[in-house]
DNA sequence: AAAATTCACTGGTAAGACCACTTGACCTCT
DNA sequence: AGAGGTCAAGTGGTCTTACCAGTGAATTTT
C-alpha cells in the first residue's frame, strides 16, 4: 500500500475553489450578486481576509467583478475567462464534460500544427539537439503516462523553437488543463504517444526547416490521438442512447 | 474637453502591479526569493493583508510560488504563466516590446484562421444573421478606433460560432492583451478594419460552410493587418539603425 | 560524525475596528 | 410632479494585533 502525500488546501483557497465550481458550474449566474464578505466568512466558517483573498483571486481570474460600494457579482466566464479555466471545465464532479474535451482537443490540434509549422522556419542547431533529446527520452519510456509525459515535454521543446511568446503561453494554459487528466487519458492516448517514429519524422522536419512536412506529420500525430479519444466519446454516446431505449 | 473616469487603484492592486511589472521586466528573476510578507508590508507602506492578497492574485497568475514556512519564490512564467501576461508583456514603460507584438499577431492571424474554419462547419442561421449584423455595425463606423472595436465585435461572433469554449477563452486573452492598445494601434489597424468588403465576404463565406473560402478569407483579413503593423516595426528598426551608423 | 533538538523565520488565520464608496429611501424646494 | 439634496444601511477596502503552523538551518546532544 503506497500512501499519498497529503495536499492541504489553505482556507483561502478551499473557498476560492468551491465559489470557482458554483460560478464554472452554473449554479452562479453570470450577474448573480455574490454574498457579502461578511456572509461568506459566516457561511464557511473562516475569518473575512480568508474570503477576501479568496474574492480577489476569482478577480483576477476573470469570474467575478468587485466594486467597492457595491455587491460583488459573477462576470460571464465565457466572455472574460482566459483558457485558465479549462482544467476546471473538462472535469465537473469526476464527470468529464465532453463538449470542453472535444473543444480542447481541437485546440490541441490546430494550435500544435501551427506551432509546428513555425518552428521549422525557426530551428537552430540548438534547438535541433533539443528536440532529439527530447524524442529520444520519449522512446525511451514504456510506460504509457510516462510517455504523455515525455510527450508533452518535446511540444514544449516545439514550441520554444517557434520562438513565439503568445503560443508559449497558450501552450501553458492547455498543459496545465491537459496533465490532470493523465493518467485517465493513457489508455486511450498511446495510440499517440506510442508513435515514437512520427515524433521522430516531427523533429526531423523541424530541423530541416521544411514548414510542409513539420505541418504534416503534425497533423497525423495528433490526429492520433483526437480520433482515439473521440472513438472513446462516440461509443459512451451510443452506450447512453442505448440505455435509453 | 471630455472628463476622464478616474480609476483608483486599490492598495493589494497596486502591490500586484508593482511586483507583476518587476518580475515581467525580469528584475525578479525566475528563483529568486520575494521579500517576506511583513517586509514588502513594511516596504509598500500598507498593511499585511493588502500584501497578501496582491501575492494570492501573483499566484493566481503563475508568477510566484508560495509555500508556507519558505520564502515566496518567482516563477518562470514562461513556463508556468497564462496569456493573460500578454497585455503587461506587450508594453513595458511605455515602450513595446516588439518580439511579443509580432508574436501576438502571428498568434491572432493562426488563429483567426482556424476559427473562421471551425465557424464555417457550424454555422446556424441564427450565428448567420449575428455575423451579418456584426458586419453591417462595422461597416457603419467610420472612426477608426470604433471601426476596431466594430471588428472585435465582429470576430467575437465568429468565435461564438466556432462553438469552442477553448478557443473562446484563448480569444479572450488576445482581446484583453489588444484593448488597451487599441487607440495606438487605430491608424496602423484602418488598413484591415477598414476593409469591410472582405468582412462581408468572410461573413458570407463562413454563413455558406464553406470552409475553404473561410480560411482563405480570414487569411487575406488578418495578413493586412499584419503586413500593416509588421511594416511600423521595420520602418523603426530601420531608424535604429540609421542612428547606429 | 551523526542524530536530535531548538530557534528564528516564513506564510496562514483570526478578530475587531474603522474608512470609503454605492445605493436607495426619504425629504425639500422649485 | 420633478429635480435636487440629505441621510442611513450595506458593501468592499484597510489597518492593527495577536497567534498558529510549517520550514530550514544553526545548535546541541549523543
Amino acid at each position: 500500500m503506497m500512501f499519498e502525500p497529503i495536499a492541504r488546501k489553505s482556507a483561502s483557497t478551499e473557498v476560492f475553489d468551491q465559489i470557482t465550481a458554483r460560478v464554472l458550474g452554473g449554479d452562479l449566474a453570470a450577474g448573480d450578486a455574490l454574498p457579502s464578505e461578511r456572509r461568506l466568512a459566516e457561511a464557511f466558517g473562516v475569518s473575512r481576509p480568508a474570503v477576501r483573498e479568496a474574492i480577489q483571486k476569482l478577480a483576477q481570474a476573470g469570474l467575478v467583478d468587485v466594486r467597492q460600494g457595491d455587491a460583488t457579482s459573477v462576470r460571464d466566464f465565457r466572455q472574460h475567462g482566459g483558457p485558465e479555466l479549462l482544467s476546471q471545465l473538462l472535469v465537473r464532479d469526476g464527470i468529464p464534460d465532453w463538449a470542453v474535451v472535444r473543444s480542447v482537443l481541437e485546440g490541441r490540434r490546430m494550435i500544435g500544427v501551427q506551432v509546428a509549422r513555425l518552428a521549422a522556419g525557426r530551428a537552430t542547431d540548438q534547438s535541433g539537439a533539443a528536440l532529439r533529446e527530447a524524442v529520444d527520452r520519449l522512446a525511451s519510456d514504456s510506460d504509457p503516462v510516462a510517455q504523455q509525459v515525455g510527450a508533452l515535454a518535446f511540444w514544449e521543446r516545439v514550441v520554444d523553437t517557434a520562438d513565439s511568446i503568445a503560443f508559449r503561453l497558450i501552450f501553458n494554459s492547455l498543459r496545465n488543463a491537459y496533465e490532470p487528466t493523465m493518467t485517465a487519458m493513457a489508455a486511450v492516448m498511446v495510440a499517440e504517444v506510442g508513435r515514437t517514429d512520427l515524433y521522430h519524422q516531427l523533429a526531423e522536419a523541424i530541423t530541416a526547416h521544411d514548414e510542409v512536412a513539420a505541418a504534416q506529420t503534425a497533423t497525423t500525430l495528433l490526429d492520433l490521438g483526437t480520433a482515439a479519444v473521440t472513438a472513446v466519446i462516440d461509443a459512451l454516446h451510443q452506450n447512453d442512447s442505448e440505455k435509453d431505449t
